[in-house]
DNA sequence: CAGTATAGTAAACAATTGTTCACTTTGTCA
DNA sequence: TGACAAAGTGAACAATTGTTTACTATACTG
């Protein structure tokens, strides 16, 4: 078994069982009869910075995970693209407060315009305030609704609009309240 | 310190360090002195099916990282909607094969009609093969450039076309080669 | 070929793991 | 108040953890 095939059986463990495998269960997975041999091993891969040792146990560094993230592909190969940091993982870098948050499907088309269109899962965190600009999961007079908030200058009041000149804004005739702000979009194609 | 603060805590625990504390970390982490009352707490864990065992190990279940996902929010509360099932992550979801994918972050506005914006990332997967209609990364005469992949059906030959008016077709001269896939776009706002 | 680094075997080790037992404290509710 | 369940203490336990040592087999290099 070469030395990428280990690491791919580890990664995939980890994806798995959402842990490191214990040195006796690596003796299984790669096929090994000595502990001392696992020990080297990982030890290459400490040494490398795939995986520390936090109070004395082994986890996965952010390089375990590391998706390549590549810059710029109009300058040549992208793959050599120099913006090479190493990445760690979706989630961390989506959801930022993972207690208050949720994800929503979104239905309609109201929202094109800045490209969250339906079907698309949005990252949502929980707030009562929000920045004028930012798009809002909000309550307009009883109905609930995915826009984006804005204040009418003249008025001095906080409304609500689309992204699509198929609709109109929406003022609202009792109350507006917000109960939380799109952090992010994600679309999976097919 | 309440029942929900030690489940945050090891939930902030495991994002730290990408694996469960053990016992005796969890005596510190609760402020505890007998392992047993750790024992009692996290067995009540593992019957709630936050935490399961595999091998004679502890690892977090899909429960354990869930984030509400919400169905439609036209009908009524969002938080009550029905499509409540439990998720595992942002990760899992969008990228499939971990192995041969990577990250690009877009420039241009090429693809801005099917929303995809500069600044966004997209992920892809590595293949030289694509359905047509699909978003690929692709080498046209040399030039790397991501675009959707058609289809003449008059000249039977495959060619690049923007989702931006702005942007002409693209017919390779020479070759088209096609490098991957785009399988998800991420957009992360402010 | 010889020489040497690399990779694996086997056994022994203290330390730490999760579990169990018997008991005490705390809190709750009739 | 008293009774009972829930939550925590403390000590003991076998099992497993990762590490070390000494030795062997394999592979590579000049």
């Amino acid at each position: 078994m070469g030395e990428i095939d280990r690491l791919g059986s580890i990664k995939k463990f980890y994806r798995q069982h959402k842990r490191l495998p214990s040195y006796s269960e690596m003796l299984k997975l790669f096929g090994i009869a000595s502990k001392n041999a696992i020990f080297k091993i990982v030890s290459k891969w400490v040494e490398e910075g795939l995986i520390k040792k936090t109070g004395g146990k082994f986890a996965p560094t952010s390089r375990f995970f590391a998706i390549p993230l590549l810059g710029s592909i109009r300058a040549g190969f992208p793959i050599l693209a120099e913006e090479n940091r190493d990445y760690v993982s979706l989630d961390d870098y989506l959801i930022e407060d993972p207690q208050s948050s949720f994800l929503l499907k979104v239905n309609g088309d109201s929202l094109e315009g800045i490209g969250i269109f339906e079907g698309d899962i949005v990252i949502i965190e929980r707030k009562k305030e929000a920045r004028i600009g930012s798009v809002v999961l909000a309550q307009i007079d009883k109905e609930w609704t995915l826009k984006i908030l804005r204040k009418d200058r003249i008025q001095r009041l906080n409304y609500l609009s689309a992204a699509n000149p198929k609709y109109p804004s929406f003022y609202p005739k009792e109350e507006l309240q917000i109960f939380g702000i799109v952090k992010a979009v994600v679309r999976k194609f097919n």
